[in-house]
DNA sequence: GTCTATACTCGGATAGAC
DNA sequence: GTCTATCCGAGTATAGAC
């Protein structure tokens, strides 16, 4: 795919360093973290990281872009979907996939704080990130109106409002839930998704296996 | 209530200047702005703002929990919902209430910045608007639960997740969707938030009025 | 009580040696 | 490609005059 040694290198080290620098926030948390102390971390001067970014935002809008990828594969809905079919465990796509990645986003709290940080500075359309999150919130918001819409077909979930809007309310709750988790630890991000999606349930069907 | 002239004036001006900056805020947004800038936009110098307040954060949160202050009163549920009622209009405290605030909320960005960007950096336990957000959280939790317990007991909402729960959500949600609102204004917090809320309706009842 | 002026810190960026 | 060194801006905090 590359051409040239050189710009396979680049591109190689690049990704290490993402790599790298993901595990360690994942690890030890992010507080505002400067470049300087990522560099620490991976093992570079401030500015050998420098080299192979455009700036601090670009570099964290890039940690950001690779976790969504590896969360991408780690938690792919159907084939986690599959694997718990296969288990006994009856499962819908968005609590197979999405309430999954938020399990696991209790694993990793410096990117939880990565992420709620980037985006409130985002928020300013000059801001680096704001195009990554711009994709990102659509992206995430037709995969879950289109599992949505399949479950209310199904009569796994309520039609008495539309997916679009169920879709926006799900990611947010999420978001929201995070930082509130961030200031304490104690609240349950994935169970009370899951709570709600329940309370959500047509009235009669149930999905709960208790 | 305060003994002397020169103490009773500090509050007093204290008052003032956050009034002030909270109007000023309201109107031209924050956007991580400095101590320098508020300080202009309120017609003081920059030391001058400081020797109202021990440090930037400090002063900052001091306007948050003025803007609550302010919330409270203009949107008293209990005094909402009797003048809807007296409209002809049913509504619950929840309505007339939180999700009044919310709507409130899209004609002052500046604050609704402001309010997300110091919940994600008082995340940090040492941060001074840590214990400001403890508090609120906990009492909207509260007054949530109070007010969608009763609704259960009225049935006008399910009781298929606990009041509590469904506290945090609708918490949750909130803070979620004025974080989505700020990447993309055309989001509609409020009528997400009542959209839920009437898909969580038991069904056969409705609040909705068309 | 409020200002001007300044000190100090942090952190991102960049130049240039190796 | 990576480092050391340096620069520079931003922004808070403080000293001291008025």
């Amino acid at each position: 795919m590359a051409r040239r040694g050189s710009y396979a290198k680049g591109v190689a080290k690049r990704e290490e360093i993402l790599q790298r620098a993901l595990e360690v926030i994942a690890r030890e948390g992010y507080r505002g973290a400067s470049v300087r102390e990522l560099a620490d971390a991976v093992g570079l001067s401030q500015a050998g990281l420098l080299h192979y970014f455009e700036s601090k935002e670009e570099l964290f809008t890039e940690i950001l872009r690779k976790r969504d990828e590896m969360d991408r594969v780690a938690f792919e809905p159907e084939a986690v979907a599959a694997m718990e079919a296969s288990d006994g465990t009856e499962t819908d796509l968005v609590r197979a996939g999405f309430v999954s990645v938020l399990r696991h986003n209790s694993e990793v709290p410096g990117l939880v704080q990565l992420f709620s940080r980037l985006a409130v500075d985002a928020a300013d359309p000059s801001h680096p990130a704001h195009a990554y999150f711009r994709d990102r919130d659509a992206q995430l918001q037709e995969s879950l109106s289109d599992a949505l819409g399949a479950m209310q077909e199904e009569g796994t979930i309520t039609d008495r409002i539309d997916a679009t809007t169920l879709a926006l309310v799900i990611q947010s709750v999420a978001d929201g839930l995070q930082v509130r988790w961030m200031h304490d630890p104690s609240v349950d991000m994935a169970g009370t998704v899951t709570a709600l999606l329940d309370a959500l349930a047509p009235t009669g069907a149930s999905t709960a296996d208790e």
